[in-house]
DNA sequence: CATGAATGAGTTTTCATTCAT
DNA sequence: GATGAATGAAAACTCATTCAT
């Protein structure tokens, strides 16, 4: 009869798990906005966690596949991969803002599908952005400098917009949905790259001999 | 019999709050970890929201203060002011880790609560950050840019440590409660000031006159 | 694909309706352990009541069957034939240990089924007993006694090892399903009959002339 | 306001367990009819289960503490003992017949807490039977004879008319509650001691001394 | 101030059953 | 015959709050 109710289950999950909170929307919710019956949603899901993890595994599934597809480009460069790292991240998180806002929200409390996920993805991610700086490095593109610290910076950029939302838009009247916003906040990052990551690069010894 | 123990719910729900959420704590948990008879959660606060908005304010409160406090170095330059709000409140946070993680957290649920804060500190944060800026532009210290655009930029470098204190702790092993994390991170910050805020200035006629 | 799916019901409902009650058993419990599809425990058996119906009747139409084929030894005098019978139905028990035993708990509760099995077959038995201890009385085999109470006494011995099994097993390390226990507890209920039934005999004034 | 709301649920649980079972009783059915909220039986009893587990343990440690007191007749002679045990634990059931008849239909069923309940109670049990068996035979009062099988026959009468209160009631007219019944049931396992368990003493050397 | 009991509304989950395929 | 999806009803349980003591 109803055709794809497991589709209609997770998109309304997703703009109430984005404004109320997961812990604060209610499988009834979900399933009234959805249009379907909530025990539809212990039947695709096995229950409330269940479709959370379903968002988290769909989010990070994308999210760690625009990594690797960007990171392809390293023979270009650790300078111009990194953007381009940064620019693919940007976009899909704009593609899908409720579901990027939410899995960041939900990332910070304590649960075991969140060290799940911080052990599977984020430590892929890691891996990725490690090997990037690594040939920054030794390219002699990036100013050595600690790659943790690094990757906050550029994590803490890259997520902003998103783990903000109200404040972007009722303090900022920023809209991270609207056309130009990558555009324009991009521009933002690669100064970060070119202006903090890369100027005053010291001359190595075997830079200079190359 | 027991003495503070109103100070005793504040204690135990930033600890809940923050490691479960708002709405994924209930006042019983709270009541037995502060060792309160659930009664006086609703006798001290009125009720569950009483004991956020408790919560927020008291945060806040300290916040805006040390806000204001770091501002009024403005007159020894935008740049060295912008330092000292940076580092103050840094500092600030690291001093209530807890509290301010699941304040950021809350801050992205939709709620009136939320919005009442954000129409007062958050705009009255702004409006120091737009006076530290516009004082930059205006001396020539900064480069030109729009403010909104640097105040994401710069709010996101100081809240990252707390948004995401997982990911902090458990992917990259860097722990904001442990001594110097405030020092090495604050140089980072000090990092993008100098280099994407204040490099490349152009010369403009009135600061040659100067 | 499945062959005889109807078999596999039954057997899996016996399986489950003993270890976890009835109403503590889903039709989903019982379809994924026969591998069938729930859908097909209403087809075969209308629904969940049918399914128990048909366990109670198919075990009570075997049990009143070995009754009445006992009881045609009537004539080899009322005591052989109550050994007769209390043989035969101890047999068919320990070879349905688990029907027999969720059939006599399901029996102790109030329900529509529960009252036609015992207006049925009950009774039916009842009236063997009844006609086999009336025979003993007549011919002074058995000590003249309220025949309702040597039910209950009979009965009580016949039922025990399938009405009390974890006792049974964890407690007394009695196993009903190994080889010879019928055989040891048979003894017992023989002993019963000869000591307690038949014992001290008063002589009646016809016993004498005969 | 209401005073005691926890008796009242206790009260109705053993009505409703007992005539439609532990898993066919609903919480809100316990609820209702001891007029109380169906939230109070959380909060004294945790759950369901722990409903159950109180009527267990609550109906056990009575039934230990009777056999306790009885078994100090020992010095009587192990047939007076008997005699006395199965006299108080007859009348104590008799005192509770919905409480014995369901806990001993639920003893039945597999589960953690009767398995706890075996391992506590019914081994404490089997311990003052089996001291009064040994004693039995030492002073030769008692056949001798297999200490397990004896149990059974002597646990199958006690429990009969409370394991099978409709058959009693609907088929055989015995009803356990009337006032008589305890008297001449007793005599019948008294009958069973004299009989079956203590007649055909085997002449002992020892006894002969004697 | 503090507490234990109680409650009504709301939560998630389970269940037996139905139905189109 | 058999199945996967779907559903309404009811289940157990949780929760914030109230109130007499």
């Amino acid at each position: 009869m109803k055709k794809n109710s497991k589709e209609a289950i997770v998109k309304a999950a997703i703009l109430l798990f984005n404004s109320k909170g997961y812990a604060g929307t209610s499988v009834r919710d979900i399933a009234n906005l959805a249009k379907v019956n909530s025990a539809s949603i212990s039947y695709h899901f096995e229950n409330k966690a269940g479709l959370l993890e379903h968002c988290f595994t769909h989010f990070f599934e994308q999210y760690i596949q625009k990594m690797e597809n960007a990171y392809n480009s390293i023979e270009k460069g650790a300078r111009a991969c990194l953007k381009q790292v940064a620019g693919d991240l940007l976009q899909f998180q704009c593609e899908n803002i409720q579901l990027a806002s939410f899995v960041y929200r939900e990332m910070s409390v304590d649960s075991q599908v969140v060290r799940e996920i911080l052990s599977t993805y984020s430590l892929k991610e890691k891996y990725y952005f490690q090997k990037i700086f690594e040939r920054g490095f030794e390219w002699n593109e990036f100013r050595p400098h600690s790659i943790p610290y690094l990757i906050i910076q550029l994590k803490s950029l890259l997520m902003m917009p998103f783990t903000n939302t109200h404040y972007m838009r009722e303090v900022l009247y920023i809209f991270p949905n609207e056309a130009f916003f990558v555009q324009k906040y991009l521009k933002d990052i690669y100064l970060w790259i070119d202006k903090t990551l890369c100027s005053d690069i010291p001359i190595r010894k075997g830079a200079l001999i190359k």
